[in-house]
DNA sequence: ATTCTAGGCCGAATCGATTCGAAGACGTCC
DNA sequence: GGACGTCTTCGAATCGATTCGGCCTAGAAT
């Protein structure tokens, strides 16, 4: 809009040009910016006043992390679409926990998918100026990533990931949690219980849980879980869905429910926004929670316009959002933070209760 | 673990080291991994064969964006701590949006804050290696932000920001929407209408809405709407909210509500969250919602816990960070993409009914 | 057989800052 | 008055890759 009255320069000026406007050294306009190193405070101000009259909008953060070898931001893989994250309430609240894990660092948070289809991003887990990461979830391309990251020299994180590379992982005691879990159901009463899973392999292959499906799973959790509640009932089975989701959840439930003779008393389902999606099918099929069916979630979260206060395993995920963060600080200080394992405790709300009576 | 049989080099390999070791120039190496210019078949595979001998990562991202000149990184300005956001819906929503509109750069999403303190984060707005950024929210800073990034050359997009500097802005009809329901509200019969508004200055000062706090503020946001209501009640005043929260709305609506005297028999909260805040101060004080006390809204999310349908002005957020997404594309493709405003669409839910009767 | 063409590869410059050792200026102490 | 120490400043190397112009060689065209 204004005339540039004295700016020759068609591109934009560099500290070169600054230092040069002010009749310095390069290196000691760099010193006047960075602080550090002895600069007079006269020099420092005829070089920052050269910056304002050259409009120089400070040190380009490319070079200085090129130089530096690190660039103040901390990597987040998230194992499914960015904007799939934002829709899951505990993915948030693990990020939450993480920004305030790695607020000494004063890093930015770079939020990340590790799809596995190399071309498509311009910025992926392999290319991406990270100092650190977070690993969220254990995709299967985990190991992939990881020797990535090892190769790279990235620290990194994993949260509820089956590494089984020495890196520190911050996890929850899902398989006694479900045990737990499952325990409290048969008390009340219950035998005929099915599962609505998480996915268990690369394709988030949904439909009956079947042994060749649980023996090919690489998703430690879902495997955990179902572990837990095979203690209680050995003979357990019931549908995988295809994420956490309300939607996948109804589905699920549509296949475990559709049948009145076989139908169980009983649902447990892997995360509480499938536990939702549970209860919305009970309610289309006209099936009483928690009269004729007892449903029991996993996570601990409010889940939208639920009228239920959802029986739980109500797990701390803001903490481990903020222990995965603490301990890349302490990794990026150089030090070996040991895992870290949280303990869930089983909320009872109303959707659990003995079952009907025959 | 594992001793490194015939690896000499003490730090990571670099270009170079591949270039050496597959007899190559370094120039053909970094064609052979870019993939640009042509390169026989069986050059690049030498130099992947190289690659994976000697374990290297690929090339360093920093380097890469610094000859380049360009990240691949599209930041996020949130007005607040990224915590926060984390807990706003509208913001979620917004982030989603923005993800998907900038898809098709393949560009991660760098989540920053605006604070104003520029030495406590190590990457700020002003020194982070991004190629766009969008703006969210209006903060008074915005200004020094804008001009910062001026500087830099970097191109920025605003939503819901009153920027005045010929960025693009995505923006929703905030005036003609709460004129919208402050007619509702009118011709419902209500007179004594009072207002629970955003945040008006940088302190986010909370209290009693003052002729001089309005004039004071600087949030687009809260003014706009404010007017949109003085359109029907021109002499509607109310409560200022220190954030858009739950809480904050319950402390504002306390206020108002405290004696039953000159109590308002409808409030217009603008958000959501606020709106849920004032219904749970009347469930408190045994107001009876909606027939005692209307309350409208200002967002279109689900609150959780709510038990009310909320009448409320519902805004697009997803398709407003999208289209902000979009600008970005448009802006890095040399394009001057116009600024988008979208309009608020009245839900008249339960919370809203004619006042009582005297 | 000679010239032209084009693919394939290399050398060197470049991106913009940081960092370290050395040199200069200035004052103090013996 | 000279040696020494400190405080500033400078020069040059470095970070790791990309890119552009040019050179070389093999095959095609005349």
């Amino acid at each position: 809009m204004q005339p540039e009255p004295a700016a020759p320069a068609a591109s934009r000026p560099t500290l070169a040009d600054v230092a040069a406007k002010a009749g310095v050294s390069a290196s000691t306009a760099s010193l006047a910016f960075s602080g550090s190193g002895p600069v007079s405070d006269a020099t420092k101000q005829r070089v920052l006043d050269a910056a304002a009259a050259l409009g120089y909008g400070g040190p380009d953060p490319r070079a200085r992390s090129l130089r530096q070898g690190r660039s103040g931001i901390v990597g987040v893989v998230l194992e499914e679409r960015v904007r799939a994250a934002f829709l899951d309430p505990v993915k948030i609240q693990m990020l939450d926990g993480i920004t305030e894990g790695i607020a000494p660092l004063g890093a930015g948070l770079l939020l990340l998918t590790d799809t596995g289809e190399p071309g498509e991003n311009a910025v992926n887990i392999e290319s991406a100026p990270v100092d650190a990461v977070v690993l969220i979830g254990c995709s299967p391309r985990l190991a992939v990533s990881i020797e990535a990251l090892r190769r790279r020299g990235i620290p990194a994180v994993a949260i509820e990931g089956d590494t089984g590379e020495g890196l520190p992982e911050i996890s929850i005691d899902n398989h006694q949690a479900t045990r737990r879990g499952a325990d409290y159901l048969r008390k009340l009463g219950h035998t005929r219980v099915a599962l609505v899973t998480l996915p268990f392999d690369a394709a988030r292959t949904r439909g009956p849980l079947t042994p060749e499906l649980e023996q090919s799973g690489t998703a430690a959790t879902a495997r955990d879980r179902l572990a837990g509640a095979r203690e209680i009932f050995p003979d357990i089975t019931g549908q995988v869905a295809g994420a956490s989701s309300i939607e996948e959840g109804l589905e699920a439930a549509r296949a475990l429910l559709a049948d009145p003779a076989t139908r169980p008393t009983a649902i447990i389902a892997q995360s509480d926004l499938l536990a939702a999606g549970v209860i919305r099918a009970a309610e289309e099929l006209g099936i009483a929670v928690p009269a004729e069916l007892s449903v029991i979630g996993f996570d601990g979260i409010r889940v939208d316009g639920l009228q239920h206060d959802l029986t739980t395993l109500s797990q701390p995920s803001v903490a481990k959002g903020r222990a995965a963060g603490e301990a890349v600080v302490s990794l990026l200080a150089g030090e070996s933070p040991e895992s870290v394992c949280f303990t869930s405790t089983l909320h009872v709300g109303d959707t659990t209760a003995p079952p009907p009576a025959r």
